[in-house]
DNA sequence: CCTATGACCGAAC
DNA sequence: GGTTCGGCCATAG
């Protein structure tokens, strides 16, 4: 018999990709943070963990950095050491009051 | 493919 | 309490 496509279609990887919207890897990051509710933290390892990669802590605060939509709380994702971690909107000192207002205990 | 970058982590000092 | 260093990993060029 003939076999036809067995295999994926393989469509130069990276368009792929691109045609789901971004990479899964930032998508689900994303997804993790905006699930946050309001009154708690999450670290980035932990995002990272939820994500599917346990040791990406790193580049999901890249993906913070670069993220600019106020619909994903991103002053929730703290660091695991104790320290805040940055924030694009205003700084640490920014982020502290944010979590403050919300509750947070640092 | 290879290098550089970064809102990190954990251990070591 | 702090700083430094090596490892770790996705993204951009």
């Amino acid at each position: 018999m003939l076999k036809q496509h067995q295999h994926r279609p393989l469509q130069t990887s990276k368009q792929s990709l691109l045609i789901n919207s971004m990479t899964n890897f930032t998508d689900k990051v994303r997804g993790v943070v905006k699930n946050i509710p309001k009154g708690s933290v999450m670290t980035y390892k932990e995002v990272a963990t939820h994500a599917g990669h346990p040791k990406a802590a790193r580049a999901v605060a890249n993906t913070m950095a670069k993220n600019f939509d106020v619909k994903i709380p991103c002053h929730r994702v703290i660091r695991s050491d104790g320290g805040l971690g940055g924030y694009n909107r205003g700084g640490e000192k920014k982020k502290r009051a944010i979590l403050k207002s919300e509750g947070v205990t640092l």
